[in-house]
DNA sequence: CAATTATATCGTATATTTACGATAAAGGAG
DNA sequence: CTCCTTTATCGTAAATATACGATATAATTG
């Protein structure tokens, strides 16, 4: 059987080799970190785990609804987690998630 | 001189250790890459390096002026460069860009 | 129970994004 | 020069995102 000799690509500088319902994942987490303020709530998150909503409305030049409507997005990406403590919920970092994250970048960039 | 004892930070999943313009330039790559359709362009462009305009829109399923659109979007953001050719303008991944991206994901995450 | 604290959600106004058709501009072919 | 191809941009409509104040909910305090 003779081989066909197929062109081969110039090497890219990256893969994107993902589909389907991980590359949803993986654009609605760019997404959510599209945005300045959330990266900020992001970072803030870094340094300061389990605090508090009102932490971050304290830190953040916006109105407390608006910090609310962020997390959501945040938390509905996958990029944080929020727990209810009593009358306030606490939010962290989604590890899992983020380490999900750093794999895929690893395997397409 | 006593050393100051701080409370050490229980170890983040992450450091998101960037600041000012390269957090801006980052979040600007974050953006352009969180939307389907421009990430599919990314994805294109992986398999078919130096392609122009005319193939993408055959391949999406968009207007011509949309597609124009997001190719705007992702060369403001760095992720891809055109080269004008004649009437057409060949598109490719800016390598340059997307090795800096690779490298800030690798600080950060 | 009443008051306080913390937060999510609702309703809504404004801004931005996304999409399209029409048109302009620029190069190549006849 | 005229026609054709290719693409960017303009104008604009529709959808989505972003922001806020007001309000609802839920837990804690006095």
């Amino acid at each position: 059987m003779k081989e066909l000799k197929l062109n081969p690509l110039p090497s890219a500088c990256c893969t994107l080799d993902i589909s389907g319902k991980e590359q949803d994942k993986l654009v609605k987490m760019f997404k959510a970190l599209g945005n300045p303020l959330r990266f900020e709530i992001m970072k803030f998150l870094v340094t300061h785990p389990g605090c508090i909503t009102s932490d971050i409305v304290d830190y953040l030049p916006i109105a407390q609804a608006t910090v609310s409507q962020h997390l959501r997005v945040l938390r509905e990406a996958g990029w944080i987690e929020g727990t209810v403590d009593g009358p306030a919920t606490s939010y962290c970092l989604h590890e899992d998630n983020i380490t999900w994250f750093r794999n895929q970048i690893k395997v397409i960039f």
